[in-house]
DNA sequence: GTAGTTTTTTAGAATAATTCTAATTCCAAT
DNA sequence: ATTGGAATTAGAATTATTCTAAAAAACTAC
């Protein structure tokens, strides 16, 4: 953990709306004003290479990042542009419903909803 | 629906094994050789937005494009790089084990499993 | 503490998937 | 055949991300 490392994590934690590297560096910026964006995608792979911080990726858009490791899905919501966490209903093991090949071994599943709140 | 469009959504029907923007160019220069990739891009996109294709993204590689109507998940097997669609069991409706927000209206449900086979 | 070594940060260039622009081609309707 | 709109095309532009190389920082013996 360097100081950066640490900043930008803290960043990730203190507001848990999955921002992009670009927000991330302007946040990180009223801490550390020096810090450069390629440290901040630095900091984004050594974090989530490290299981610390989840990539989120949504179609295209540049991805965001969350800190929460618990397994939760993404909702969308396509009119504010807002990405929440959808915990999944206790004891639900999404595999179960799934027509998996033999075999199959399941290393990361990832579930993205988008829509909008009535 | 133009000659192109059409060779196009063959060349997704005849091999449905998820390809690129690029390997579908390839697959159809052999019917049309003087296509070029940005009438590739015109036409998924044209098949996309008339909701006749599903474009499918796995992390952030190269778009990849589905013409499975079905509701459907993708498992992609890091080993091989495969891409293959994964069906829900009969009468398995996932969003009713989410924790979704009150009012939340589903527009598209989007789940990527990665892994291997063992 | 100093010298030497490794890691991290930084600025800026490079990359690559995709989108855009503007010119040309196609095609259906008159 | 002419025309008008839509589609295709080649190539330039865009942009999120990655790479490169140099400077700074952090560590590790001595
Ligand atoms: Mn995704
Ligand atoms: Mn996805
Ligand atoms: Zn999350
Ligand atoms: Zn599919």
């Amino acid at each position: 953990m360097t100081k950066q490392r640490k900043v930008v994590y803290d960043v990730l934690r203190s507001k848990r709306d999955h921002p992009t590297a670009q927000m991330i560096f302007e946040r990180t910026q009223k801490e550390l004003p020096t810090v450069s964006l390629a440290t901040i995608y630095n900091c984004l792979e050594a974090l989530v290479s490290h299981d610390v911080v989840k990539q989120v990726n949504v179609d295209r858009e540049p991805s965001r990042y969350c800190p929460n490791l618990a397994e939760h899905g993404h909702f969308h919501n396509k009119q504010t542009g807002d990405v929440i966490d959808i915990n999944f209903k206790p004891d639900v093991n999404l595999a179960e419903f799934l027509d998996l090949p033999e075999g199959a071994v399941i290393e990361d599943l990832e579930l993205n909803i988008k829509g909008f709140l009535k």
